[in-house]
DNA sequence: GTACTGACTTTTG
DNA sequence: CCAAAAGCCAGTA
C-alpha cells in the first residue's frame, strides 16, 4: 500500500502551495517547474478541487495577474499577508508584484 | 485504451 | 494596451 508521503501530482502541489510563506507568491508554472513538469494548468486543477484548506491566493498567473474572477477573493488575503500589489486603478484591475514577492525555494 | 476539459504559458497580430 | 491561437500536461469520463 502506499505511504503517508505524497506522490502524487496534486498532492506535490498542495505540498509547495502550503510551503509558501506569507507575502511571496509563485506562478502555476513555476510551481508545476519545481515538481519537474510544465502542467500549470494541473497545478491550478489541482487547486480548485482542494477548495480550502490550502493558500491558493498566493499561486497567481505569469505576470502576477490572478486567475479569472479570483481577484476579489484573494484581495483580502493579500492586505492580510502584505503582499506588495500593484494598483492600476483604486479598487480595480490590481495584480500582484510579481518581481518582489515571487518566493525562492530555499533548497534551490 | 481514447477523448475532453481545465484556477496555464507564450507568441503573434 | 487588448485579442486570438497554439502548445503544454494532468485529471476525469
Amino acid at each position: 500500500m502506499s505511504d503517508a508521503t505524497a506522490d502524487d501530482f496534486g498532492a506535490l502541489v498542495l505540498e509547495i502551495v502550503d510551503a509558501i510563506p506569507p507575502g511571496q507568491v509563485l506562478s502555476y508554472g513555476d510551481v508545476a517547474a519545481l515538481l519537474g513538469s510544465r502542467a500549470a494548468r494541473a497545478v491550478g486543477t489541482v487547486m480548485a478541487r482542494s477548495g480550502g484548506g490550502h493558500p491558493w491566493w498566493r499561486v497567481v498567473r505569469s505576470g502576477g495577474h490572478l486567475p479569472r474572477g479570483l481577484e476579489a477573493d484573494a484581495r483580502p488575503h493579500y492586505d492580510a499577508e502584505h503582499t506588495p500589489l500593484l494598483s492600476s486603478s483604486p479598487g480595480l484591475g490590481y495584480r500582484v508584484d510579481y518581481a518582489v514577492a515571487m518566493w525562492k525555494p530555499e533548497n534551490l
